[in-house]
DNA sequence: GTCTATAGTAGGATAGAC
DNA sequence: GTCTATCCTACTATAGAC
């Protein structure tokens, strides 16, 4: 029996839920304090703390929401004709990414707090299993479509190439956090030319 | 005009660092506080704030001793001959690195507090750049040396290559990091495979 | 230089009124 | 459900005696 309709509970999160997000954005996850998430949503701590029962839960929410939509653009991308090529994908998730996120640093703080903190760790986990596997569809399924190999042999190519690529978008996440004037053009473009097709 | 001898000095900061790096090694960079790297040491806090300035300036001695061995095992394999393939190199520096450093976890933690502190950061961007180089120039050789070309364009393929390569070690070591079950041998021998020579 | 003791600070989370 | 006020814990760094 909940003292409140439901509608209004999900409202409430994703309210919440936005303006942790606008946080983050602007200074990063680990160094976003309590503080200014309540500060930034308008609300108090106590109402916060009614719909999330820790920091971690509210990154939790947002990561998901995020990885959420990196599914979806893979999905597209997958349903066009032709498909671009899997090196290709790299580019546009990571523009996704950074139209969702503002800045790539926000991943490499999660990556680092993931190694100590077990909900960050399994949520890492989670999102880095899903984006893989949705990489290995898109690969098998690219060079079914376009090379005309059947199932099982472009399935045990992508599961073999999926590595590589996945460790091209963390690179990108890295340089970008990292290095500063790193130019994401030419790294992408190095990418595209130099990763297995 | 110093008050201990020089030699006293280099010898406890030393002492000092190797003793931060054992209790780096269990618990990773971040959760390490500063009362582990006293009770590790068998010193106490005013001692080694005697010979550090703070904690980020421990970190910043113990991780550049680490990176100056991975630019030496790069030295040492470009004096080899036959040299061994850029692609084969990734393996060796993450042996290398998981030897010295027990965990790659503690990687992943420099560079989430990288993205915060301007100081990890310069850290972390000068071990990146250096990394690179040493890379650059080792792809070079190993361009002039077995396929014999020229060394302007060698040079211009190692700029090109040297992103997808660095992003493999990256790839790896979050992958190590993060994903539990990681298995490293695939891992290595599938980039191996993919990666351009 | 090194020790003990502690100052100083920051941040996550809760209690209790409304 | 939400607010204000505050507790509590954890941790870095320093002060002052030896």
């Amino acid at each position: 029996m909940p003292r409140v309709t439901e509608e209004y509970r999900v409202a409430r999160r994703r309210e919440i839920a936005d303006a942790a997000l606008r946080a983050f954005r602007r200074k990063g996850f680990q160094a976003t304090s309590m503080a200014e998430i309540i500060s930034e949503s308008g609300l108090s701590a106590g109402a916060i703390y009614g719909h999330y029962k820790s920091k971690a839960d509210i990154v939790l929410d947002v990561a998901t929401t995020v990885v959420g939509s990196r599914i979806v653009d893979l999905e597209r991308l997958a349903a066009a004709d032709p498909m671009p090529p899997p090196a290709r994908i790299v580019r546009v998730l990571m523009d996704g990414m950074v139209r969702e996120l503002g800045s790539p640093g926000i991943m490499v703080q999660l990556w680092g707090e993931a190694v100590t903190d077990p909900v960050i760790k399994k949520l890492a986990t989670g999102v880095l299993g899903r984006l893989r596997d949705a990489y290995v569809a898109y690969i098998s399924l690219w060079h079914q479509r376009e090379h005309g190999v059947s199932p099982s042999t472009a399935e045990g190519i992508a599961a073999e190439q999926v590595y590589l690529f996945v460790a091209a978008a963390q690179g990108y996440i890295l340089h970008s956090a990292l290095m500063p004037g790193f130019d994401s053009e030419s790294y992408l473009t190095s990418i595209e030319k130099n990763l297995p097709s």
